[in-house]
DNA sequence: GCCGCAGTCTATCGCGGAATAGAATCGTGC
DNA sequence: GCACGATTCTATTCCGCGATAGACTGCGGC
């Protein structure tokens, strides 16, 4: 098939899968039916099937495309130049930045994916715990240097840091005036610098 | 109805509550069989339908009782004695500490709410938006009385410190040594003191 | 302008799961 | 020990949904 029309194909596939995405982050994936997604493009249910297998495939598919990108840009972080602090606050934007493009896939991949096959479950599983260490990676780092508190359980606070912003997807977009950059630069200054007063010079 | 068959009647009644409470933490509400739920009891599936005249119905209540308590609590700490910054620790332990009894409530509620029914799900989110407010108005009185940044954006933050909270359903009980204790009080530490060193002081 | 295949359709199956009806049993108070 | 309500059981219905089979269609390439 010539490039052309492998194009569009592909882009085809792409929607089709988005819109699982979406009906998915809406209704749950055991919530969801087939004929949902069908609907919501304008085709026969059936006609699904030309595209995955079942509807657990276009699960893990949503699932893949909701995870990806997100240990990779944390490792150029990891690895990049700036203070242990600096390091955190591009984890953070660069964590929220993700779903600027593809919230559903993001949201399907936090909610749903207890409901894949046990494989495609703990190949996410080691995925997950990936993007987590990297988190904890720098925490430890900014601990050994001094930059940050010496009392801190890197782990717990990787998790509370991943888990704030994770929670946001529940009203992102909804809230008013919750845009990426703000929540990202709110959530940061919070962690950074905590909620007291006379922290502004700190880490100015 | 003697007072004796009725107590035990009512505990009969928590035990179906709570097996169905643990089956949709497990497998999420449409996930969930009624069977799955007759199995935990050792009772046949269509004898659940003594209790409850539906499967929805069972998750309504599991929802009401997963979110009992928390206003209430919650109230009790504002309207208390202490600092703007002891009155966020207690908020937040006092959240963590309702999981001891009932995780498995206050994650069905977490992320099976969306499937109850209009009424019932207005009537919840209602009842969330009253306790996000509470953590609002204490982090205005902090920023009123100089004791919190002023630069915070009361809302956000009081949805950030709620999301990390409940973040935390998703691994309690499973990361090892993260007790409700721990929990709440590392997390209280991050947020009042942030993550810089030299902090330790301040909060003392 | 015809061929071929990607893509969609119609039609249908089969199962799993929620819910109902009514019988059986258990236990408690008198 | 009997009666009666509370509780659980057996048996069955009904339907929604995932999935399969096979026909149709229309566009891109020659």
């Amino acid at each position: 098939m010539p490039p052309a029309s492998r194009r569009r194909s592909k882009r085809r596939s792409a929607e089709i899968v988005a819109a699982a995405a979406k009906v998915f982050a809406e209704r749950g994936y055991h919530g969801a039916t087939t004929q949902d997604i069908a609907d919501v493009l304008g085709i026969r249910q059936a006609s699904l099937y030309y595209y995955f297998p079942s509807k657990e495939a276009a699960l893990e598919q949503v699932c893949m495309d909701g995870s990806a990108g997100y240990v990779a840009g944390a490792l150029a972080v990891k690895r990049g130049p700036g203070s242990a602090a600096e390091k955190l606050a591009r984890l953070v934007s660069n964590h929220v930045e993700l779903w600027r493009t593809r919230v559903d896939f993001a949201r399907v991949f936090l909610r749903e994916r207890s409901n894949l096959p046990k494989a495609t479950r703990h190949r996410i599983g080691r995925y997950s715990r990936r993007y987590e260490r990297i988190f904890e990676d720098v925490l430890k780092a900014g601990m050994a240097s001094g930059e940050f508190r010496a009392d801190l359980d890197p782990r717990i606070t990787a998790l509370a840091v991943i888990g704030m912003c994770n929670s946001a997807t529940a009203w992102y977009g909804i809230e008013p005036g919750a845009t990426v950059e703000r929540i990202a630069a709110d959530f940061v200054r919070l962690l950074v610098d905590g909620i007291l007063a006379g922290a502004e010079r700190r880490s100015a």
